[in-house]
DNA sequence: TCTGGGGTCCTAGGACCC
DNA sequence: TCTGGGGTCCTAGGACCC
C-alpha cells in the first residue's frame, strides 16, 4: 500500500503577494493576467469573502466587493517560490512530481523510518512551509494519487485529510462525480444521461455499460467510482524528460479586429516567439496550427501539415498566415493563436544530461502565466540561455492517468 | 471594464493505398 | 470490375487539467 500525499498551496499567487508587500496583507486583493481584457487569477481569502472567484471578470470582481485591490501577475516571484517549495518537498521524499506551479504528488510510502507515518510527515512539510515561506497549503493523505487529490479539496484553507483505505467507500458513496480530477463538465453530463450522478454509483456501475457509453475510458471512469488509481508519482527527473508535444501561444486583443494587416502583425509575433521556444528546446515541428476566436467567442483551429519540420519564426508566420489568407473573415476577431506541433527533436544538437537539465530547470523554471483558475505550467530545463527574460511556457503534462481524457 | 493562456489526449471523418 | 476491407496520414473539434 502507498502512502501519497498531494499538497496544494492556498491562494498561491494571492499569498505570494501579500507576503512580499505588508499593505496587502489582511486585504481583499487579487492577481490578474493581462491589464485589458482579462480575469481574476487568484484571489486572496478576504476576497473570496465576498464571493470572488478564479475566472471572474474584473468589472464582477469589484462589484462583488468595490473595494477590491488588483495586483498584476508577477511570474517570477511565483517561480521563486515554487522552487523554496520544491526544495522543501524534497527534503522529505525524492518522488515529487510537480503537478502546477502550486501543487505536488509526493510518495512517501517507507520514509517512516525517518520522519514518521503520513499524517507526521504532512504537518511537517506544512510546519515547513509556514516556517519558512509564511504560505499555507492544503495536504491531502491517501493510497493513490486519485484519493491524495481528493483528499487536499476537501479542506481549504490550511487543510489536512486523511483517506485511509477503510473510509474509501465511505468518502465515494455519495461523492458527485465531478469531484474526481479528471471527470469535467463534460463527462458529469453524459454520466447524469447514464443516471449516474455520484462515485458510488459509478464504481457500481456495469463495466459494460459504461464501455459501450463511454469507450475506452469506461474502466478507468469505473476506477475512478472505486477510488482505483494505479498511477505513479513520476519524480521531477523523469517529468523532465519527456518531450513536448507541442508548443504555441495566443492572445486576446486589446481590442476585437478586423484589420487584416495588424492580424498579420500579432500572427508574426507569436510566430516569433513561439520559434524561439522551439530553438531553445532544440525542437522543431511540422505541423502549424493558426487559433481564432470570433468576438462572440466562436473558436476553431485551421492546421497545416509541413513537409519538413521548422523552428524558425518566419517559416511557422508563412504557414501561419497562408491559412488566415484562406479564410474569409466572418467577424471580428478577439483572440488570435499559433501552434507547432509534431515536433521532432534535433538528436545531434541536443546536449543532454539529465543532471544539466534538471539544474537548468529550477534556474530558468516557469514563467508564463496561465491561470486558473489560477495557475502556471511550469517549462522543463531545456534553455539555452540563462537570466533570459522570455517567458518560456511549459507542456501541461499531466500525470498518465489523467492523460486521456 | 463581457468571458486568459498554456498544454495533453481522444474521436471521427476523409483521402489515399493496397 | 457496381464492389470489400484494412491500414496510415491528415484535419478539426472537443474534453480535460492547471
Amino acid at each position: 500500500m502507498r502512502s501519497i500525499l498531494h499538497i496544494d498551496m492556498n491562494a498561491f499567487f494571492a499569498s505570494v503577494e501579500q507576503r512580499a508587500n505588508p499593505a496587502l496583507r489582511g486585504r481583499a486583493m487579487a492577481v490578474i493576467g493581462s491589464e485589458n481584457r482579462g480575469v481574476i487569477l487568484s484571489p486572496s481569502y478576504e476576497a473570496r469573502a465576498f464571493g470572488v472567484k478564479t475566472g471572474m471578470r474584473y468589472g464582477e470582481a469589484r462589484l462583488a466587493c468595490p473595494d477590491i485591490v488588483f495586483v498584476p501577475a508577477d511570474s517570477a516571484k511565483y517561480s521563486h517560490a515554487c522552487e523554496q517549495l520544491i526544495e522543501i518537498w524534497r527534503s522529505f521524499t525524492p518522488l515529487v512530481e510537480l503537478f502546477s506551479i502550486d501543487e505536488a504528488f509526493l510518495d512517501v510510502t517507507g520514509c517512516g523510518e525517518l520522519f514518521g507515518d503520513p499524517v507526521q510527515i504532512a504537518l511537517a512539510i506544512k510546519e515547513r512551509i509556514w516556517e519558512e515561506m509564511k504560505l499555507t497549503c492544503s495536504i491531502g493523505i491517501g493510497p493513490n494519487k486519485l484519493l491524495a487529490k481528493l483528499g487536499s479539496d476537501m479542506q481549504k484553507p490550511d487543510g489536512l485529510v486523511l483517506i485511509a483505505p477503510d473510509d474509501i467507500a465511505a468518502v465515494l458513496e455519495d461523492l458527485p462525480v465531478k469531484e474526481i480530477c479528471g471527470i469535467g463538465p463534460g463527462l458529469t453530463q453524459h454520466l447524469a444521461a447514464a443516471g449516474i450522478r455520484t462515485c458510488g454509483e459509478l464504481g457500481s456501475a456495469p463495466l459494460r455499460l459504461l464501455c459501450s457509453r463511454f469507450g475506452i475510458i469506461g474502466e478507468r471512469l469505473r476506477n475512478m467510482g472505486l477510488g482505483i488509481d494505479d498511477d505513479p508519482v513520476a519524480p521531477l527527473a523523469t517529468q523532465q524528460e519527456e518531450e513536448s508535444k507541442s508548443m504555441g501561444h495566443s492572445m486576446t486583443l486589446d481590442e476585437d479586429c478586423s484589420d487584416m494587416p495588424l492580424i498579420e502583425r500579432h500572427i508574426l509575433q507569436l510566430s516569433e516567439k513561439v520559434g524561439r521556444r522551439l530553438r531553445r528546446g532544440l525542437y522543431s515541428g511540422r505541423t502549424i496550427t493558426l487559433t481564432l476566436r470570433y468576438a462572440d467567442f466562436h473558436t476553431f483551429t485551421r492546421q497545416r501539415r509541413l513537409r519538413h519540420a521548422v523552428n524558425h519564426g518566419l517559416d511557422i508566420y508563412a504557414t501561419a498566415a497562408s491559412i488566415l489568407h484562406e479564410l474569409r473573415l466572418e467577424q471580428p476577431v478577439r483572440l488570435v493563436g499559433v501552434s507547432v506541433s509534431a515536433l521532432e527533436r534535433d538528436v545531434e544538437q541536443v546536449p543532454l544530461f539529465v543532471e544539466e537539465r534538471k539544474r537548468k530547470f529550477l534556474a530558468e523554471a516557469m514563467d508564463e502565466i496561465n491561470d486558473r483558475h489560477g495557475a502556471f505550467t511550469v517549462t522543463w530545463g531545456t534553455l539555452a540561455e540563462r537570466n533570459s527574460h522570455e517567458r518560456i511556457i511549459s507542456p501541461a503534462w499531466r500525470p498518465e492517468g489523467d492523460r486521456q481524457y
